[in-house]
DNA sequence: TTTTTATATAGATAAAAGTCTATATATTGA
DNA sequence: TCAATATATAGACTTTTATCTATATAAAAA
């Protein structure tokens, strides 16, 4: 099969000229509406019956009467025209930013604090879907390789892709106890202190794990590793049930996030990191995909800072 | 409005070709499921994008991402494709009598036997769609002129208008009266008998009448008339209920239609006309019309004659 | 780094689409 | 029968489509 179907139906613009004839009942009324002459259109009407290989109609006297392939070819045309003016209108909204997708990608960490950011950003677009992954560091740098989203949240930036980034947000890591840990009570610790307590730590791989490890490091501490954790939340329920300690982005705390946990007022803490907004260098950002960027870099940051503040975080 | 959809959307070919590169995931995929060379498919899909004047993908590494654009472009050239896939399959059915319509227009009177004509037609090709218009003479006079349908069955031709014919079955009209009447007795009856009863005759017009009138006036009979009715049946309903007699189709008895009605005896009776099937000199038969004018011929006919042979008439 | 695998661009070309003007033909209605 | 109304055909022309070959460019894999 040659698959060219295209051969046996004729041109689109043929099937236009021909649903004028058949819905103005003659050559002459089609050729007025389309501003074209008559032998135009009964040139184009013969070319289309001799590709369909079948009389489309005959003249009787002064009328066209239409035969059973005539009326099938006005149906097919009238279904294939209208399937075009419908993605006219689709495309012109995807221009106009009346309908489209912004697919985002985030490390999960970031889940805490990217929906109250989104929020704003469907209200005020709301015929924009917005598609968001929330998957480990490693998953999310393999769609970044792949391309598959638009925009790709890191507190820890991958190294070995060229990509372009913003700092968006300050993500301060703070050190959480038990309510009823003896440390809650001192008004100013010294970092060396941590070494004593159990410590539960994200794994490998993870931006927090690497954040720390680098303070750590920096300060010459060696931690007292006790359990390795894959979440967040999880790491939260085994400090509240004194397991340990750990340190962990502020931002999980944050809405609502904190009860039965106690910030320790350790001296050189918190550490200092950031949320980055990444994309693919070179990937042409789509009009969604720069709109939110703009709203991002704006409003969505001052909106998401006071939130912030409010719930006390040293943001 | 200039109305140059087309322009805006590229060709069917193009959008075929997209609907490869889409479906296949790649350029060079496509290109070698159409037995294209790579730069021939690159180039088509940069046309495309161009008229739709939106990029319809990116390259990202290997792989093709495609935008929203192209994802609904990708629907449309789908559901395109399809409708001329749908249209194809109908037109081959067309060609192969495995779809279609025939178009019938009858004068009243023949309705008794017509459908005993289709019934097995219908059998033969339950593919074919049969629409069978039942009207008055000028009705089907009209029809006639602006050729709307495939043939039109007279008793009387129209004279006026340049048509094919054949004649088809003979019509024989005879005279009815109700089962009590004195003349049912007789077993031959002097046809001047007729002007003393009270006739009953059809609408000028009919082709009954036409029949009739001519009959009468060549035999220099005057018929007592005394009611004209614009239907068989009610001139049955009439005759019955003893209002007074008349001349009719024989085939209006035919088919368990002459329940309190008796044929009379009158001598140089029945009135010897045709049932004629005719079409529109110059107007090409369809495939159908023509496969019905052979079964018409041939089985439609013998079919038709024994039964109403069966039923007794005199045909 | 080189090879392999992809896509894009340039330049050429045959065929088809799409349009026109001028003219012929057919039908209807006065 | 003639004027009015329709459709069809002929011939010409421009633009676009749909291809190709050859080559450049880019990324991934070895």
């Amino acid at each position: 099969m040659t698959s060219r179907l295209h051969a046996h139906i004729g041109t689109i613009r043929q099937l236009e000229i021909f649903l004028a004839v058949y819905e103005g009942g003659s050559i002459t009324a089609a050729s007025e509406m389309l501003y074209l002459t008559q032998p135009t259109v009964s040139m184009q009407i013969k070319k289309l019956a001799e590709t369909i290989d079948m009389p489309l109609y005959e003249q009787i006297g002064r009328k066209l009467v239409f035969t059973d392939a005539g009326h099938a070819l006005a149906t097919t045309a009238k279904d294939v025209l209208n399937s075009f003016i419908d993605l006219e209108t689709k495309l012109s909204d995807l221009r106009g930013l009346k309908a489209g997708t912004l697919k985002i990608a985030v490390v999960t960490t970031s889940q805490y604090f990217i929906p109250h950011l989104l929020g704003p950003f469907c209200e005020r677009y709301p015929a924009i879907d917005i598609q968001l992954k929330v998957a480990n560091r490693q998953q999310v740098i393999d769609r970044l390789s792949a391309g598959m989203d638009d925009f790709y949240v890191f507190s820890h930036l991958p190294e070995d892709i060229e990509m372009e980034t913003i700092e968006f947000l300050p993500n301060p890591l703070v050190a959480i106890a038990p309510q009823n840990h003896p440390l809650t009570a001192k008004k100013r610790i010294h970092l060396e202190t941590i070494s004593d307590a159990p410590f539960l730590m994200r794994e490998k791989g993870s931006g927090t794990r690497f954040a720390i490890e680098e303070f750590m490091k920096e300060h010459q501490i060696q931690l007292n590793l006790k359990m390795t954790i894959e979440s967040n939340e999880a790491i939260k329920h085994a400090v509240m049930s004194g397991l340990g300690i750990s340190i962990l982005s502020a931002h999980t705390l944050a809405f609502g996030g904190r009860a039965g946990l106690v910030e320790l007022a350790i001296k050189p803490l918190p550490i200092k990191t950031h949320w980055y907004f990444a994309w693919l260098k070179g990937k042409q950002l789509s009009i969604i995909a720069n709109t939110f960027l703009n709203y991002v870099q704006s409003e969505g940051k001052e909106t998401l800072l006071s939130e912030l503040r409010q719930e006390q975080l040293d943001v």
